[in-house]
RNA sequence: GGGAGCAUAGCUCAGUUGGUUAGAGCGCACGCUUCACAUGCGUGAGGUCACAGGUUCGAGCCCUGUUGUUCCCACCA
């Protein structure tokens, strides 16, 4: 027997007896960092493997949302490291324009200054100082976490690399005429004074009223009686709608009205947007205000009138209400139309409104110069990929999400009225040329003059998002990243992200790169809490990653993030998932104690050379099919699967079994044997551990260290592979037979009331009389019993018994006074109802001859199987039923 | 109005391409100071898989419909 290690376990003193994350996370990390195992090398010989981290926003802390999201792309870098991969898992952070700026303007309002104040140059730096504050404690959360990303290529959306792409592509879609300026529609936010995309559009049920006013028809008596639920928009109305084949308004078609309080003549025209059914069937039209109205605007040439400024107060058009805020306007406004007796009523309504993700501010929709980006070139290949499979959803079903909306896209506002961002690549020449350039110019093109102003506005923050996966390795530039690691393999993101981002990037990528940026999206859903509930700053139901870290450990967080989760779906974070992960934790900790505690000072053999024991060829063969059933659920992606078959067979068939069985071995005489058992341990302790790294990576890490005769870090030690020449399938089945064994007899020791210490005498009737004798002493330990013998019938084990057939046979226990009779009688019938249902039931499966013809062999040779141990079962409990 | 999800044990949720007697954790009951672990061990109770049809030899799983529920999008001023 080959000596591979004299035990080098560190003093064992240092294995406290109960799990403690503490110890050892940080000096992890630090051991990891130091050992630059997260940097990515090309390396022409490896398959790479790449992630982008969804950039985190600098506008605060990791919540929980994170810390799933970053847990899952580090088990599944890790998983692929391990594989032999090369593996480029990208940090950043977002510098996240509106957020952020928002942020900071809140944060000056408190110190009662303004960015006004400021000025841009002192806001821009206060806002990079934000950067630095904050971006540099994200970090320290995402090390916290364990994520094994590669620090080297950390990025940011506004470092150098990606400002550079975001020229780059700004410009090549201008050139190709994808990008243009125009007077829209947009979003305007009067808080935050930036126009927003439709996606950045928060929309919410709220109580509202609907106001009836009366417009007088010019040069009569008769009125039209309008309804709106912004009254202060009448301001800037140049015309009443009504539908064409609305009766009721059909002599109206045509005629002037006064708008009251201005007195604007405005016509009234008929459109098919009218819903006759709907409020009064006449629609006062507000082009400047509305994106109904300004689509009728148009139709019908009518003017546009806009009567708010930036900050939502009423402008010069709004006569003596200028300078108003636009909810004061409107309650003037009303009561003017009160007092003139042109309020018809008014109605309490419901309705939808838009507001500002960010700040949750009404939105006023206002027409506006703003730069757009065209969107139905760019979203069909976008579609068409998906289409092809060449990026695939998991699970598929958020491609459906995806498809809808690019199908339903409309351009897309990039440009911000905003200071912390991407400045737009554009310069306006006093001559009238507009300059789109990837450099900043000196002199116009056109007429050579020099005074050249840049456009003020900011980029939308998704734009540079947008092309994350190639700008942070360098694009455009064709560097050696940008060829080894893009496309990148899997971009791991929440689905509500999907029409700010993936939708994004997609287009994105096919556009600038001709490649899709990923071959796969995972997709997972929200981390909610105890109820059920969203977690949210104003519920103040959030839960600080941070704490539970504190609490519990790293570890404990991931794998209580990762268990009994179904990709796409939400889940629920409780302290009993943590406290389970910490226990489950702490048990992987307490069973590699016990190995190497025993294994302190032995010559432990090479596994390879261990002759192996009915029980060691089942637990190997356990581990090799968890093995293959964990690879196979971690390349799909289907991580709480994998996490559940490997918690079981650790806890279950590791520790609850597998240990339990080797005692005997390990406190016997035989030392060869007590070596054999240690070898084995040993070699399913370190698979263990192995494929648990993804998941719980310090504490892996840190008992790894432990283990005798390993060199290096389990982080790029090899992933275990299934081999079928372990796989044991039979005798794997056959032993099964000893573990039903104990447990029976357990069993029927709590059934009769036997205490768990007194030892029983058991008497067995079986035909692997072998397999009994090998086990001997095990299953005396786990069945808590004295002595075992066979006997080939029931007689043989006395009076006062109680039996039970188990799949080894049929098992005798002699327990004397705890015996009684009436008691065991109807445990046994109760026994053969259960016997005699299923074999009604299979045996009715077999009389139908469709099932004999159309199953699969397989199936009906189990249910013949079945059935024939049943029956075998029934003869035995008949037989001890009259023998009673 | 359009789309998607969910409905399985008291609670929270798994359930891989349809195929043994539907699983887990927590909780509950009973019993254990068994020399790795009480952050533990053992045994157990608990489910007409929302409802109604259909396809199939076979349905928790596939199809249709119904009900309840959550979310996303659109939106009537």
């Amino acid at each position: 027997m080959e000596i591979i290690a004299l035990i080098k376990v560190k003093d064992m003193k240092e294995m406290q007896t109960t799990y403690n994350p503490k110890d050892f996370e940080d000096r992890i990390y630090a051991d990891w960092m130091e050992g630059k195992y997260f940097h990515a090398e090309i390396d022409p010989k490896k398959v790479p493997f790449t992630v982008m981290m969804p950039p985190p926003n600098i506008t605060g802390q990791l919540h929980m949302g994170h810390a799933m999201d970053e847990t899952m792309q580090d088990t599944v870098t890790r998983f692929k490291r391990m594989q032999g991969y090369s593996v480029l898992w990208l940090p950043g952070t977002d510098h996240a324009s509106l957020a952020t700026e928002h942020k900071i303007v809140e944060k000056l309002r408190s110190e009662g200054t303004s960015k006004e104040n400021l000025g841009r140059e002192e806001f821009l730096r206060r806002a990079w100082a934000w950067k630095e504050q904050y971006g540099g404690k994200i970090i320290g959360q995402l090390k916290k976490l364990g994520s094994s990303c590669d620090w080297d290529r950390l990025a940011f959306t506004m470092d150098d690399r990606c400002s550079k792409a975001v020229r780059e592509a700004f410009c090549r879609l201008h050139e190709k005429g994808l990008i243009y300026r125009g007077s829209r529609i947009i979003n305007w936010c009067p808080d935050c004074r930036t126009a927003l995309s439709d996606e950045e559009v928060a929309y919410s049920e709220d109580k509202g009223s609907f106001w009836y006013f009366n417009y007088p028809v010019k040069g009569s008596e008769e009125f039209i009686t309008i309804a709106t639920t912004r009254p202060e928009t009448m301001l800037g109305d140049t015309a009443v709608a009504v539908n064409p084949n609305d009766e009721r308004y059909a002599h109206l078609v045509g005629k002037t009205l006064v708008l009251p309080l201005v007195g604007r003549e405005i016509p009234v025209v008929a459109d098919d947007y009218v819903d006759v059914e709907f409020g009064t069937g006449a629609v006062k039209i507000t082009p400047a205000h509305d994106p109904n109205d300004f689509e009728v605007g148009l139709r019908h040439n009518l003017p546009m009138i806009k009567v708010l400024n930036d900050d939502g107060t009423v402008n010069g058009e709004g006569g003596k209400f200028q300078g108003l805020d636009r909810y004061e306007a409107r309650k003037r406004i009303v009561e003017e139309m009160k007092e003139k007796g042109l309020l018809v009523k008014i109605e309490p309504h419901t309705h939808n409104v838009g507001h500002c993700h960010r700040c949750n501010a009404t939105l006023e929709p206002i027409v506006s110069k703003q730069w757009f980006v065209r969107m139905k070139p760019l979203a069909k290949p976008a579609i068409d990929a998906v289409v092809k499979n060449k990026t695939k959803f998991v699970p598929d079903r958020f491609a459906k999400i995806y498809f809808n909306w690019l199908e339903n896209i409309r351009d897309w506002c990039i440009s911000r009225q905003l200071w912390w961002g991407h400045r737009i690549p554009i310069w306006y020449c006093t001559c009238g040329e507009v300059i789109c350039s990837r450099e900043t110019p000196s002199v116009c093109p056109k007429c050579g003059g020099t005074d050249l102003k840049q456009e003020e506005d900011c980029l939308d923050t998704w734009f540079s998002s947008a092309l994350w996966p190639f700008s942070t390795l360098g694009w455009p530039e064709e560097t050696p990243d940008f060829k080894y690691f893009y496309p990148t393999d899997v971009l791991v993101t929440g689905y509500d992200i999907i029409p700010f981002w993936v939708m994004r990037m997609m287009f994105s990528g096919i556009e600038h790169t001709g490649k899709v940026p990923f071959r796969d999206v995972l997709i997972h859903g929200l981390v909610r809490d105890e109820q059920g509930r969203k977690m949210s700053k104003s519920l103040g139901n959030g839960i600080d990653p941070l704490e539970v870290i504190e609490k519990y450990g790293a570890d404990s967080l991931r794998l209580s993030l990762l268990t009994g989760i179904a990709p796409g779906n939400d889940t629920r974070f409780t302290d009993t998932k943590v406290e389970w992960a910490r226990n489950f934790i702490n048990k992987v900790w307490n069973a590699s104690r016990f190995v190497l505690m025993n294994a302190k000072g032995e010559k432990v053999p090479k596994f390879e050379e261990i002759k192996l024991q009915p029980a060691d060829r089942w637990i190997i063969s356990r581990l090799m099919s968890t093995v293959r059933e964990v690879t196979l659920s971690m390349q799909k992606y289907d991580l709480g699967i994998a996490a559940d078959k490997l918690t079981d067979f650790v806890w279950e068939d590791f520790c609850d079994w597998y240990i339990e069985l080797s005692k005997p071995a390990l406190y016997g005489e035989d030392k060869e044997r007590k070596r054999a058992q240690l070898g084995v341990l040993m070699y399913v302790l370190e698979n263990t551990l192995k494929l648990l790294h993804p998941f719980i990576p310090f504490v892996t890490e840190e008992i790894y260290g432990y283990l005798p005769g390993v060199k290096g870090k389990i982080i790029v030690a090899d992933y275990p592979r299934y081999n079928t020449k372990y796989s044991y399938k039979k005798e794997a089945k056959a032993f099964e037979g000893v573990i039903d064994l104990v447990k029976t007899v357990r069993a029927m020791k709590v059934a009769v009331n036997c205490p768990p210490a007194k030892k029983v005498h058991l008497f067995l009737v079986t035909e692997q009389k072998r397999l009994v004798c090998v086990n001997k002493n095990a299953i005396l330990r786990l069945a808590g019993a004295s002595e075992i013998d066979f006997i080939s019938d029931g007689a043989e084990a006395g009076e006062k018994t109680v039996s039970q057939v188990c799949e080894l046979g049929h098992l005798f226990v002699p327990l004397g006074e705890l015996v009684d009779f009436k008691e065991e009688r109807a445990r046994l019938e109760k026994e053969l109802e259960r016997v005699e249902g299923e074999i009604a039931r299979a045996g009715g499966k077999l009389a139908n001859n469709n099932f004999i013809a159309k199953a699969p062999k397989k199936v009906v040779d189990d249910e013949r199987a079945k059935l024939e141990k049943f029956i075998d079962m029934k003869k035995k409990i008949e037989k001890q039923l009259s023998d009673l």
